[in-house]
DNA sequence: TGTACATCAGTGAACGCGCGTTCACTGATGTAC
DNA sequence: TGTACATCAGTGAACGCGCGTTCACTGATGTAC
């Protein structure tokens, strides 16, 4: 057919990446770019003129990804929280979303996890994470208070990944409690 | 060649889990029966003939590393300890280990969050899971407390996975402090 | 004790399928004149 | 305003390679007589 008036190749990179992240959390990262493609309604061929490897394509997918963690965290920032601690109390708030329709802390970190021997994204995923460790620091919580709690909420967003699924209501207490933790001068 | 002497069916299966491990870790999840036959010292069709299938190899994979895991836990356990917590300290304990001729912690978060998607392996790792989740509830600590500082310590023996690595030292303290947590009553 | 047979623990070649990648082509849109 | 040309955003067939799996075969060991 050629090109389909009213789409800009912004908005088809970007559809292409949402479907990679449906499928994947379907299919595993087994998932084919032809899967890819049908999922986007697109060929393969089409999939490919915007991202002319697999590689690029998974390395665009981190990268959105942890892009997109990032806003959630900024976004959850209260803006009446003038106390020290209030970045980390987004980043645990974050760790603990699950919005079905945008990637939550979960699969950014199952797809990182799943890629980390590809070279290219296991340095975006350090290059992340550096920043990470830097922003927090900076928030001015006492450096082992701040490993205690975004380990531990690092730990929950993850803990589906080796099969351990808790329910609702106690993730809720868990999230509550690490926040009340920074309000703590010492443990 | 056919049958080497001196060797038990029992002895070959260890030696190919164990190839198996190494091949992962260095080629990640994309690693071949081939690689794994060679790092064994095998050819494909001797692994096949202990294993009928990749699934069943991955899956005798995850098995024997939770397994391990447990093991380990066990080991860990400081007999002088009568305390109520005394599960949970060596659970944590067994989280920061690295021993590089085992499968640690770390090893065995990593690639059973990359099998997940395989449905036979999903269900022994979430049997897994519910056994320590019992295991540990009886264990006497109170709910929450279990929850951060387990939280915690799965958080940062699984941070490698998405690129936060910190040093000995800082890991140490992290352990040490989650581990004086599981003293006090209430948080 | 030797011998015949069965079984175990592999070997190594071959097969077929799926996947990532390449490539020639195309239809719709934008632009110059 | 129409027309010719360039470019963009794909299509869809084909290719080649690697992988998991199958299979016929084999050499060493164990066992019955």
């Amino acid at each position: 057919m050629g090109r389909v008036a009213g789409r800009s190749p912004e908005q088809t990179r970007r559809i292409l990446l949402d479907a990679a992240w449906r499928t994947i959390r379907v299919r595993g990262m087994s998932a084919s770019l032809d899967d890819v493609a049908a999922e986007a309604g697109v060929t393969k061929g089409g999939l490919i003129y915007h991202y002319s490897t697999r590689e690029k394509l998974l390395l665009s997918l981190v990268e959105d990804s942890l892009e997109n963690f990032r806003s959630i965290v900024l976004e959850l920032i209260d803006p009446e929280d003038k106390q020290i601690g209030r970045l980390a109390r987004s980043y645990i708030r974050a760790c603990f979303v699950d919005r079905h329709d945008q990637t939550s802390a979960h699969d950014r970190t199952v797809v990182i996890a799943q890629l980390m021997s590809i070279p290219t994204i296991e340095a975006a995923a350090r290059h992340d994470a550096a920043r990470w460790a830097t922003d927090l620091g900076e928030d001015g919580l006492p450096s082992e208070l701040l490993q205690v709690v975004t380990s531990a909420a690092d730990g929950a967003s993850a803990a589906p990944m080796w099969g351990a699924i808790r329910d609702e209501e106690s993730r809720g207490r868990l999230r509550d409690l690490l926040i009340s933790l920074t309000y703590r001068p010492h443990l």
